[in-house]
DNA sequence: ATTGGCAGTCTGAGTAGGCGAGTGCTAAAG
DNA sequence: CTTTAGCACTCGCCTACTCAGACTGCCAAT
């Protein structure tokens, strides 16, 4: 059983050892804290603590360090949630202020959180995929080459590049936009999918095989998930932390610049009611991130589709900061994308 | 004067070291290479070499290492363009040969370089700048939100968001982008723009306000230029050669984290006739990149337009393999996004 | 349950010494 | 004038060693 006193030992071990990097023992605990005992009873708390494996020591005769359980435990139970400084908040605002287009704001929300966590900040594409057919562009590029643009209602744009085999009449392909339009305009995205697949037969033969090629691009541009892109700041952030790192970082920024890794962990990441989630050391080893701490929040846009964003560093992390600032910004830009 | 025998010392110096990472000696050089002379004329040629500060002693008495001077030197008088091995080939052509849309191209050609050199490997964005417009596109989100879309010619795709103050009716913006296709169709980018500033007077004075909004987001697409946007990847390979940096790697990994700062360094790198440029060490020192050495090659689209991509590493890195990494993989890409 | 005392253990910094690679110089040879 | 062999000398690096300091675990007393 754990008191209680023993508890707050382990709060005061993750706080004084996420700000000095070394192990904390007993006589340091009693000088900077005033728990009003003596350093042979917080010893025994000590013991106690590491019993649970709540923290362990790196040598025979060393302070102690919180072990990955010890950490979840802090997370879960200890961190406060201290609000952000008034400086975190004029950076919020000012940062994200002045909104231009999809891609801007998620690039400068993904420098901002990087900035406010000194880790690495990751912010997913919302996926946007109850939207409806607004547009449809084709683009002569050159005699052998095209592109397909499509426009939906929820403001998405989706671009693909077409080599074409046969020359293409600016008539026809004037011509096959109009059809298009009129026909896909409206529709939702699976309805606009099953119409394209069909179009192809309504061509004299000759015709066919061009309208094929186009319609399989628009089909994938109809069906393709921008949730699959994500966007990354503050690389650096873990070079200045390597000291937290056992080996060398490279495998870590090597994970991390595997998109698809990083969308994997999203995905398996398990939110609380406020959608927000925490995994911690080990935890994430099957991703080559085994020494490292994420912290993920979900954010919302106008259509009501989910996306997550959130940071990502050394398991010596301050998560009292850290947390907050994933809070924060998650809620500044769900409002910022949102309805109002 | 420097002699013949001379600059071939300082070919396998630089070779030497490069390859093993530690400063070569007189001995070493005679052992592993065919000079047919003794160790002792090698070392009368190397303080010749020290004399022109192409090589330098880290310490009184150990190997030489090459200067930034002698890099130059190798680079431009020495270095073998070695051809790509055919895996390298291969490599090349699986990974760029099913092209998609603009961003996914560029996006797999920086991971591409980086896979074949081993370094950080970056690409900008073609400028497009001499298009015509092909279509507008006005599409409302929400009450209070819309989004204008700009379909160029040259295929270049263009989005912003605006914040409208009073609520629009679907006629009226439907009659708006009528007449702005119609007005606009076909025009270059400054007339358009001209066109655009005027438009607002048009209008009758209560929608006039907002005609404005949509028209001040619509010349700054218009005018956006695309090249001052760059895609990086490999950045984990610098920490890889982290002994390669005197102190941390951190002000690198920081520096080449600025976007602006590479688009600036880019600008000033001064090609030759083949559009190739390097830039060796210490030249780059008002980057922040004084122990870096960046080399590009231009590549050009369709449309004519020239725009930079190239690697970025320690300055001890391997030339001869990068440059013709680069100029492959540049000559590649002009051709995937060229007119044939 | 808590405390003071004490012996034991381990780290990390600092020091000394020896090894080896490599140089510069000189004098002789081609 | 260039090349070569020989030699004394210089340093960086590695290993071994010591020593002070920090902390623990345990025990007996409160």
């Amino acid at each position: 059983m754990v008191s209680e006193r023993s508890l707050e030992v382990l709060r005061v071990i993750v706080q004084d050892y996420i700000a000095s990097r070394e192990p904390v023992g007993s006589k340091s605990i009693v000088d900077r804290h005033s728990f009003g005992v003596s350093a042979a009873t917080i010893r025994n708390d000590m013991a106690l603590l590491e019993e649970e494996e709540l923290i362990a020591a790196p040598h025979t005769s060393s302070g102690r360090i919180p072990t990955d359980k010890g950490y979840r435990v802090f997370v879960d139970q200890l961190a406060d949630l201290r609000p952000l400084t008034s400086a975190q908040r004029t950076a919020i605002e000012t940062f994200l202020g002045a909104s231009t287009d999809l891609d801007e704001v998620l690039s400068r929300t993904v420098r901002l959180l990087s900035q406010l966590t000194h880790q690495v900040a990751l912010v997913q594409y919302p996926s946007l995929s109850r939207s409806r057919i607004r547009h449809i562009e084709l683009v002569r590029l050159s005699s052998s080459r095209m592109m397909t643009v499509l426009i939906t209602d929820t403001g998405r744009v989706e671009q693909r590049l077409i080599d074409i085999p046969t020359e293409l009449g600016d008539l026809f392909l004037e011509e096959l936009r109009t059809k298009l339009n009129s026909s896909l305009g409206g529709l939702g995205l699976a309805e606009a999918a099953e119409k394209l697949a069909a179009l192809p037969t309504q061509f004299s033969r000759d015709s066919a095989a061009t309208v094929e090629l186009i319609t399989v691009a628009l089909i994938e541009q109809v069906l393709a998930n921008r949730s699959d892109k994500l966007v990354m700041a503050g690389a650096a952030n873990l070079v200045r932390t390597e000291e937290d790192f056992s080996g060398s970082i490279y495998p870590v920024l090597e994970a991390i610049e595997e998109q698809v890794t990083l969308l994997r962990l999203f995905g398996e990441m398990a939110p609380d009611q406020n959608g927000f989630a925490v995994s911690i050391g080990q935890e994430n080893a099957s991703f080559g991130l085994g020494e490292t701490s994420v912290l993920t929040s979900g954010y919302s846009t106008s259509s009501g589709e989910l996306s997550r964003l959130g940071v990502l560093g050394p398991t010596r992390m301050d998560y009292s900061n850290n947390m907050a600032a994933v809070r924060a910004v998650a809620r500044y830009l769900s409002r910022l994308l949102g309805e109002n």
